[in-house]
DNA sequence: GTCCCGTCAA
DNA sequence: TTGACGGGAC
């Protein structure tokens, strides 16, 4: 009761309650950072493959690996690779071994299309999730970002930055990887420039302000945050 | 839960 | 020189 009263008197006091949802939040991280533009790649086969490269390290690493295998012009070139040598390739991103394997995986499956994403883009956005999904090294979070950013269906990318973010700002989070990301999408428009633009957007603000030790000094998300330390 | 592995800031 | 960082398989 006390509680009511303090609010009814901080509503008199013209302040303003946030409403705490996936919108809201989006259009605040928009309105301060702008379009962030992503994914930076020349093409859907480079983009797949920095999905892969990216897994478990940063975009700063992947960029290095990236500049070497681009000296390879053709998906056949980069295949007849041995896993060695697309190891050293890839080696500044990190985990080399794991990730040659896993895009010799990749390229496997992708050479069934002959390497032509204009073969997959008929298929449903799920339809494709599943195909993605059986490729050895390809898990959700990567099957998404390919899905979204390759293939251009909407679809929330749920991240490490995601779940950090939502869960201190104080959102019911849902335990697994698929309720998360129907949650959002229950509640955004069917939209690809959103969830672009809104994957792109978690990641810069969880660098900049929510990261593991948060610095909520002029935090743009402030007014809606719990603060929910965990 | 453990393993995989380089990069960069401090 | 050390610690933080970051997905998926098993």
């Amino acid at each position: 009761m006390e509680e009511m009263i303090g609010k009814v008197e901080n509503l008199m006091m013209g302040e303003v309650i946030h409403m705490r949802t996936y919108q809201a939040i989006y259009d605040t991280l928009f309105s301060h950072y702008g379009p962030q533009g992503w994914w930076p790649a020349d093409s859907a086969m480079e983009m797949m493959l920095g999905a892969i490269l990216v897994q478990h390290t940063n975009w700063n690493n992947v960029e290095k690996a990236m500049k070497n295998v681009k000296v390879y012009r053709s998906p056949e070139e980069l295949y007849e690779l041995s896993l060695d040598e697309l190891a050293t390739l890839i080696r500044p991103s990190g985990f080399f071994n794991t990730k040659a394997k896993r895009i010799k995986s990749f390229l496997m499956w992708f050479r069934q299309y002959d390497y032509d994403v204009r073969k997959l883009r008929y298929l449903k956005r799920l339809e494709l999730r599943e195909q993605l999904l059986q490729i050895h090294g390809i898990g959700k979070e990567t099957a998404d970002v390919i899905l979204l950013y390759a293939f251009g269906k909407p679809i929330f990318v749920v991240d490490a930055y995601a779940r950090r973010l939502f869960k201190r700002l104080g959102f019911n989070m849902p335990d697994t990887y698929d309720a998360f990301r129907s949650d959002v999408e229950r509640e955004l428009p069917e939209s690809v420039e959103i969830y672009n633009e809104y994957h792109a957007l978690i990641v810069m603000h969880a660098k900049v302000h929510c990261k593991a030790t948060p610095i909520c000094t002029d935090c743009p998300l402030w007014e809606y945050c719990e603060r929910q330390i965990s």
